[in-house]
DNA sequence: CCTACCGATCGGTAGG
DNA sequence: CCTACCGATCGGTAGG
């Protein structure tokens, strides 16, 4: 019964993990359970036998992301570093998960739309929580005069997005390294571009 | 006869306009003609006297955003401004043109990849040469010292993906006005969080 | 995990 | 611009 647990969780991890393949490639709702079950090497009736619906798929991914997102929000939230040392971090997070865990991370902010309700609310509450905590955060730091007096909602929408540029790394033939690519992006959205006097 | 053409063409926008707005909404795959016909008004198979598929819409609109962003490039290039007042006009360019034609250019950005070939091939060329131009223009400020040694196509990505998150901008109830929102991403992407001491 | 199959819906066409 | 309809494909189920 272990055994057969075992096996039954694996399989559900491999058809997991083709579908964040998938739903990033072609989108959540281009892809077909047919096209699915060929790239795990099944029937499409048999993927049933390990998950409910489409949806449950996309919901597994959705919310793994958000977990491991909110996770380190907590973390971060309870220790004492300054507004800067917590952005950065906070950005290197960002990065670290969108290459390592690029096909999921995408997917989640994708093609969360997609998602049925109650789901759907859920995660944008979510997300709307961990975008206010960004915030507030970032509003600490103008208060004590560690950054810019910018408009902190406006600059949690600029880290955010500008991490998912990533894709067009992942992509791309002649690459940087993952780890310049991660002191790049800290360099221009802390420092700015423009060369200091 | 000019009046027939006139009518058809203003019809064939408003086809495109709707198709605009619920491809942003729900993606190009999940988009049905029929959803697309009840927005315009019509059964859904008078959409063909109008379009010749729905692929076509979108080669509409991806090839419509395309043309105004390369437009903008070229006109910028002629120019002999330094490289941060040039990157900053393309900054604004491109914040007005999510601000003003939101749904357009969210949908040219997001759904191209269900373009079919030839134009699937094209629109990826425009858009890498595009880039590269980008590319240059940070290059040419790096070697002029003007901006900080960065590598340039990391900050491109980083500039193209962070206006898309007007998007939430958007979405959100409690909005900062447009120019706030664009003297914001400016000022942030420019000179960076960190108060300079 | 497969074969066989379901009803629903898709993009698109014929013909008026 | 509509009615009527096409073949293809969709997500999912029954039964073994």
């Amino acid at each position: 019964m272990a055994k057969t647990a075992r096996k039954k969780a694996s399989k559900k991890d491999l058809i997991l993990q083709k579908a964040a393949i998938m739903f990033r490639e072609k989108g959540f709702a281009a892809t077909s359970m047919r096209d699915l079950a060929e790239s795990v090497g099944i029937e499409a009736a048999s993927l049933y036998n390990h998950i409910r619906s489409k949806n449950e798929i996309l919901e597994a991914i959705c919310f793994d992301v958000a977990n491991r997102f909110n996770t380190n929000m907590e973390l971060l939230e309870s220790n004492s570093d300054g507004t800067i040392k917590k952005v950065e971090s906070l950005l290197r997070f960002h990065i670290q998960q969108m290459i390592e865990n690029y096909e999921e991370v995408f997917v989640s902010d994708r093609e969360w739309k997609h998602l049925d309700e109650p789901y759907l609310s859920n995660f944008q509450n979510q997300r709307r929580t961990y975008r206010k905590k960004f915030a507030s955060i970032l509003e600490d730091g103008i208060r004590k005069n560690e950054i810019r007096n910018i408009d902190a909602p406006t600059a949690v929408l600029i880290m955010l997005h500008a991490v998912s540029g990533i894709e067009s790394w992942h992509r791309s033939k002649t690459k940087i390294s993952g780890k310049e690519l991660e002191e790049n992006m800290v360099m221009i959205m802390i420092d700015g571009l423009r060369k200091q006097g």
